[in-house]
Parts: structure tokens; C-alpha cells; sequence
DNA sequence: CCGTGCCGTTCCGTAAACGGAACGGTCGGA
DNA sequence: TCCGACCGTTCCGTTTACGGAACGGCACGG
């Protein structure tokens, strides 16, 4: 199938499988989801299956009968990776500022190949990973950690510290990074 | 039936108030635009006067041209929380599709007082909360984990869970929802 | 003073997304 | 075994976004 997809702008499909993956989560079926979202079941199997050019009406409608915001289906495919690196890539999803400390939120990529190093941070800073796909082998070079799809590592970066997948299969993680603040400037 | 503005999701009004926003910053005309982005002008005219609910392909089209990502000009940033309930705000960041499991990686707040409770997911379901500030206590109701900043909580959520704040600080993380994929659909 | 060029809007025929109905397939109970 | 309910896909007439062309308005130059 898809010998010719009519409509594939790239985009569409992958906006069409991240629909049917947040649908099969919540456990309901295509035509409960088009009643409920007040469109037809053609309509949302069209989309779902990339062979439709949704308006940002439907797309809407759906998201939202989703819980979720319309950003979450769109790819950002020409997004550019705020942290690049010969085997990572990394996109700065979020910044969090406390009292105690700074986080950093990233997507991350690894590919595979050769080891990444990255130069120890300051004092203090913690690196937090969670493997969605993928081996990783991650942390202190003296002392790497491996993790495999949901698992978690966790290090003190305050020490080169080293990236790496393991096989042939690129890892997708997410990274906290946690930067404490040395000290707390009063407002 | 047509009330004075046909198309008016409230979306799509703000999203052509932006889209005329950047193209004037750039000192361009709409005809510029519409050219450059290979639509009418027809279109890009009743797009930004938020007159048509525009396809994702034209949209793309546009954004792309413009070179800002399309979740520029959809909701902003900072948007209404996605699942709010009595304690707990949470913004959903990014959902990441694997063929074995998909993620959905949410910003959450938990405000102080009652606890939350959380129905039970589908079985294999696992969540990953990072605290950024303030002292977290979730997980099973028979078995609540506790983490202060810094600190990273994991459990299955198969079973109904709990979350809230100790003490009177709200509590900020980054919270992780893996659902593993039930079978495989497609190819 | 009027022609020229570009602006953004409006008109219009066409292409495509839309919703409703019909279809084949699967599951569970009588 | 048969039947009914529901699933997801496909067909089809309707609605509507699409691009091209024509329009009025404005600024500049001859």
C-alpha cells in the first residue's frame, strides 16, 4: 500500500500516526473519537492513515476532544537542534527556574557510532536521561551507566562524562539537566 | 446561519493575527508572501483575516516560508494547562512515538493541599516524575513515594495513584508516561 | 493631471476535505 | 451456528478552501 500516497506532505502522516497513537493509549475506538470530536469517521481515518490534508478546524476539534494542545501532534521536523554535537543532538524543550536550582529540559538524540564526550560542567550540575528508544550508555567516563527503552540514569557531571549508543538502533531520550544555584540572590 | 465572522474557532483569528504579525515584521507585502509561499494571495488573505480555516499543507507552506516552526503560530507557549484537576496542572511538552512503547513527556504542577487521585491505565503503563522544586508524594495509593528536588520517582500506574505536595511550596517536575504499545498495527 | 505599479480585497471556477451511509471483517452471546 | 454490535475502510454528494483574475485604493513620476 502507499505505492502513491496522494497527499503525503511528510508531514501528514506523521501528524496521522501520532492521532492514532494518543487514541489507541486512551483505549477508544476511531468511531467513538469522531463522534465525540464531532467529525466524520471518514474523516478521522483519512487522517490518521496521512492520505488527508486536515484543516486546522478538524485538527483542532480532534486535539482537543484528545486533551492534548495542537502542538503536540505537528511535527517540528525543520526544527533546528539547539545542541549538536558528532553523535547527539539535542532540543531544548523547556527552562524551569527555582530558588535552588536551574533545569533544562532536552530531547535528546544519540546515533550511533562513536562516543560523544561532553567537559565536566560545574559543581553540583546532575544530568537526568530516560531512554525512549534505544541503548544508551551514558555518564562519567571512568564509570558509564547503560539503559535500554525506559529506563533511567541518573549522574553527577561535574566530571567529563560521555554519550554513546549502544548496537545499531539511534537512541531518543530525554534530558534534565540541574544546575544548582550557588547562591540565592535575594529579589 | 453565517454569523458575521464564518470561521472563527478562535484559533484560527490568532493565528492569522500572528501570521500577519510576522510577515509585516519582515516588511513584506502580502502578495510578497503569498508568492513566495506558492499560495493565492486570495488565500493568505483570507488566512490572516482569519476568514478560512486553512489546511495544514497551506500552513505549512507558509510558516515554512516565513521560517518559523508551525507551532508558532498555533496555540503560544505557556498555553492552559492540558489535564487539570483539582491539585495537579499539566502541560504536555512533547509525545515521542516508538514502535515499542510511546512517551508523553509533560511540564506538572501540584499545588499544596488534598491529594489527587488518578485512575488507574491500561496495564504496562509507567510513569517518571523529575522534582524540580518543592516535595513530591506519589505513586500507588498503597505505596506513595516521596522526592524533594532533584529527586526521581518511578512506578507502574496500572493501578489507581496519588499525587501531592508536602508542605505548603507547590511542587514543579517534569512527569513521564510510557504506554507500552499493545500489538503492532501497522507494517 | 493622469498613467503606472504595487498594495490588499473580492469574485469565481476548480479541487479537495468534509459528513453520512454502505461495506466487509471480527468478536461475543444466544 | 446464527445473529447482532461494533470495528475501520470506502463510496458519494455536499461544503469549502484553493489559485487566478479582476477590482478599488494609494503613492510616486512624468
Amino acid at each position: 500500500m502507499t505505492a502513491a500516497a496522494p497527499a503525503d506532505d511528510r508531514g501528514a502522516r506523521e501528524v496521522g500516526r501520532r492521532i492514532r497513537s494518543l487514541r489507541t493509549e486512551r483505549g477508544i475506538s476511531l468511531s467513538e473519537l469522531a463522534r465525540l470530536a464531532g467529525v466524520g469517521k471518514a474523516t478521522l481515518s483519512g487522517l490518521e492513515n496521512g492520505v488527508r490534508n486536515p484543516r486546522l478546524e478538524t485538527l483542532y476539534a480532534i486535539t482537543a476532544q484528545l486533551g492534548v494542545p495542537l502542538t503536540a501532534v505537528l511535527s517540528a521536523p525543520g526544527e533546528a537542534p539547539t545542541v549538536r554535537g558528532t553523535a547527539v543532538g539535542a532540543t531544548l524543550l523547556e527552562v524551569f527556574d527555582d530558588r535552588e536550582a536551574t533545569y533544562e529540559l532536552y530531547r535528546m538524540r544519540v546515533d550511533p557510532g562513536p562516543a560523544q564526550l561532553s567537559p565536566a560542567h560545574s559543581s553540583g550540575v546532575t544530568e537526568h536521561v530516560t531512554v525512549f528508544s534505544g541503548v544508551l550508555r551514558a555518564g562519567p567516563v571512568d564509570a558509564p551507566l547503560t539503559a535500554g527503552p525506559g529506563g533511567y540514569l541518573r549522574w553527577t557531571s561535574d566530571v567529563p562524562h560521555t554519550y554513546a549508543a549502544v548496537g545499531e538502533e539511534e537512541v531518543h531520550a530525554s534530558l534534565l539537566l540541574r544546575y544548582p544555584r550557588p547562591s540565592t540572590p535575594d529579589t
